[in-house]
DNA sequence: TTCACATTTTTGTTGCATCAAAAAAACATG
DNA sequence: CATGTTTTTTTGATGCAACAAAAATGTGAA
């Protein structure tokens, strides 16, 4: 009988204890903005923050840092970025070259499951606005776009986007609440839907796309306002 | 006057002496074949290797997985991975779609001089291929390549890419050296070429893909008749 | 105040010991 | 031989100390 390959199903990361524990830790506060940019994350302050040894908060500033969620100011300092706007022009290029791909794959797996499942998600989104849980209406909207890219079956795609969505996250929250509250994304999202249930993987790639750069257009119109402001106020 | 933001250039990793060093030295041991699919590497083995204690060892280790350039077969055990034909597939949807858009953007930045340092690759190319020297022709590739996405001016999306060559990079060597011989690229490499004379965005990410895409098939026959014949062989 | 320089404090890197857990080897059993 | 079980060896994670290097702070002159 043919000798099957090794098992190299786990292509994941092991959750390596504390090592792993701390850096979901951390990449969950940054994205929740507990954070700001320039801040100064030194190992033996996450060590205290997470109550671990230096080597496992090393770990997480470490791999923090290969994502680009925090860099180095100097040889010995990593901060939190204050992404540029040709930082965030360069993510919103690759943002929609791999979303892009991750939705026009995604209308493989568009079962009507998957469909109810983004239909709930944009229900929350919207009643989230409505009440004005803003920081809700964020988390719902990043929900709704995973579910999505889930559907394209690709992990390590996923993985990249996650890894895009997390450099924005950390100076995203300095636009809170003005960036969640123009609801730029329902026309969007619907399209999105439709273009799954029809199983068109050029709508839905048109869809998402749209959505990136609507959303791009509100970052940079809100950032620029509060520039003009902080300028005209000194 | 205005104070400056900080400057916030150095995004690139810090040089950190001996983490870094062991792990682009493992790197680039990856990538020229030094270790098969399924050879498992030890943080005591790296050590040794390098000759530095086990601290780097583990840091370059765990930026490999962190790349999917090594992966965990078990809790406690990291192995070269065999590159499946899914893995491949996913790799070369994400290669389209991140080259592709390099290539779109390198034609901004086509100047004279970046145009000839092309046709100095190609000739590289070429010139390796007539004297059979077929790694070095695959080196000379892979700086082509590079040189256009370079042009793109995006520093993360290069660093995208460039993981994404590692990945296949280990897998890749198994198949020399049928696979420098074919020449399959020397079409596209000219196509690439006029378009960024011509500075034909279009046609540049189309040269591109094609290119990505004749290899992908390359690979995939090559790695089929090598099934084949072992199979045949028992 | 601003700038250059000296001093003090903080920091990351590195190497290493420990230990539970996993892998490999040895062994026994059918 | 194959297969399950025990024993031995190897392994990674973790915590920590030492130290050189960098950052922060303090100081003084212009």
């Amino acid at each position: 009988m043919e000798m099957a390959p090794e098992d190299e199903g786990n292509h994941q990361h092991q959750p390596n204890r504390l090592g792993e524990m701390a850096y979901r830790n951390m990449k969950e506060r940054l994205i929740r903005g507990a954070f700001s940019p320039g801040d100064k994350l030194t190992i033996r302050a996450v060590s205290e923050m997470l109550d671990v040894s230096s080597t496992p908060a090393r770990d997480a500033i470490n791999r923090l840092v290969i994502d680009g969620a925090l860099i180095y100011s100097g040889p010995k300092t990593v901060i939190v970025p204050h992404l540029r706007l040709s930082d965030l022009e360069e993510i919103t290029q690759m943002r929609l070259a791999l979303e892009g791909l991750a939705a026009a794959l995604s209308i493989k797996a568009a079962s009507e499951a998957a469909i109810e499942e983004l239909e709930l998600f944009q229900a929350k989104i919207d009643a989230a606005l409505d009440e004005k849980r803003y920081f809700d209406a964020l988390w719902h909207n990043k929900e709704f776009h995973f579910a999505i890219y889930r559907l394209s079956g690709m992990p390590y795609l996923l993985q990249m986007i996650e890894t895009l969505w997390l450099r924005v996250g950390a100076s995203f929250n300095g636009l809170y609440p003005e960036f969640s509250e123009t609801r730029y994304g329902a026309r969007n999202h619907r399209s999105a839907i439709e273009a799954l249930v029809e199983k068109d993987a050029a709508a839905a790639r048109a869809a998402i796309e749209n959505d990136i750069r609507d959303g791009f257009r509100q970052m940079k119109k809100i950032s620029a306002d509060r520039d003009q402001r902080n300028l005209s106020r000194r």
